[in-house]
DNA sequence: CGAAGTTGACACATTTTGTTACAAAGTTAG
DNA sequence: CTAACTTTGTAACAAAATGTGTCAACTTCG
């Protein structure tokens, strides 16, 4: 898997802060994605992979510290709280809610940057056992996914081997059952890398894929083409 | 231990820190080590015996509170952390992290000498704490690894003699199943040097562990490739 | 010191993956 | 309905990463 930059998403309903934040850590080799609501943010987690969080507390419509809540019952990834306020117990309200730090607006951004990099090397310190874990075994259609092996297991329980693309590939199409997930999506979600101009990565590796997952792989019933759109996970998936 | 003085390693980048401060402890009855780096210092750690460690918490390389974490997962020594910062959310990062205490540079070395002494007597006074340690006797598929005889039994425990390197390959994956590590973690971990570039040094240790372990080298079932990733352990270790 | 065993460096084989090119399938304008 | 266009499927190739044999340097033990 390529190593990547860590992936933030910005959380801010004024542009005039989101935006230069945005820029600023992509200045500093992060990438960064903006989301102006929680609402925009949760539909950019279906689809995208993030690394890190930086929450406004204040935001119309859900607010950050209800959304940080949703992040915490679903997930692991660090959040770090930005917030207008000096008050005491919003700090300690953030901080009890999960969120891993807190940064007083007005900011300054190398102290941000600090901040986001020291929790980023803590948790990826962190024993996997406390990481949020792929359930072990899924099986769909005819087939049982052993992610611990990285291989597929037939009804006999006779496993067939993945190789680490095939193995990403599938795994992001287990968790996201029945969603149609761009090209762009999987390739970010797969290999964290943006798409280049004609990029046919996916293709190939779709089509890998469904030579080992198909029974007829001209007309695929598990991985669906979507014409204009990208490709659907159209089985059942059901942890064991 | 021919001295019963305690041993304490000081981990720090700077010389012009450490050599002094090595001096002024030895000066006060301890004994004492240096390690310009935590790469270094997991190497003394893993043939040298010491009861304190004092880390500077900014290293180039891995930083003080990630090896601080390291150590907190390995064992119960006692770290006191040197840090340049007075910024609070550092030393209760650094406490959480489970270090022991802080001292802030510069410092005054007598107070140094004295907080090390407060924790030592603290930690003398706690019963004898079990050794967080390789269990001496684990089982994994069909073999059980002997820590002691440092070999591998298999189901009619004969034993199949280990080198010193397939030993500590071995060891390091038993201890972190289902974990993908990478080659220069498992450089790390099994001989402490860093990587140079196109090392193929742990790909000829996993095929000559692969070779004593698995039934069919060529299609592995207990250590398994990661293509662009490294290797994982796909064993379920019981300890025995 | 010598013999046996261990380890890392190197070379080359093999596997996996991305890129390119083109064919096949689907869509749209007229 | 057909031609032009867009999108997807797939083979073939190239690039990157890994597997493995060989050999020399080094260790260990007598």
């Amino acid at each position: 898997m390529a190593e990547n930059n860590p992936h933030i998403l910005v959380v801010d309903d004024a542009r005039d802060v989101r935006d230069p934040l945005i820029r600023y850590l992509q200045k500093n080799s992060f990438r960064a994605t903006g989301a102006e609501s929680a609402a925009a943010a949760r539909k950019l987690l279906r689809t995208r992979s993030f690394d890190f969080v930086v929450l406004d507390v204040i935001m119309p419509g859900e607010d950050g510290l209800t959304f940080c809540r949703y992040l915490r019952e679903n997930g692991e990834i660090p959040v770090l709280f930005l917030t207008g306020k000096t008050d005491e117990v919003d700090r300690i309200v953030g901080i009890e809610l999960g969120a891993d730090d807190y940064v007083v607006k007005p900011f300054n951004p190398r102290e941000l940057i600090a901040r986001i990099g020291a929790i980023l090397r803590r948790v990826k310190a962190l024993p996997p056992r406390l990481k949020a874990s792929v359930p072990p075994r899924v099986q769909f259609d005819r087939w049982v996914l052993d992610s611990v092996r990285r291989e597929l297991l037939d009804e006999r329980g006779v496993g067939i081997p993945l190789s680490a693309g095939e193995f990403a590939l599938l795994s992001v199409f287990v968790e996201r059952p029945k969603v149609v997930l761009k090209r762009e999506d999987l390739l970010d979600l797969t290999s964290g890398r943006e798409a280049l101009p004609f990029d046919r990565a996916i293709d190939n590796a779709i089509m890998r894929l469904r030579r080992k997952l198909e029974a007829h792989p001209r007309f695929p019933q598990i991985i669906k083409t979507v014409w204009g759109g990208g490709y659907v996970f159209a089985a059942e998936p059901v942890i064991l």
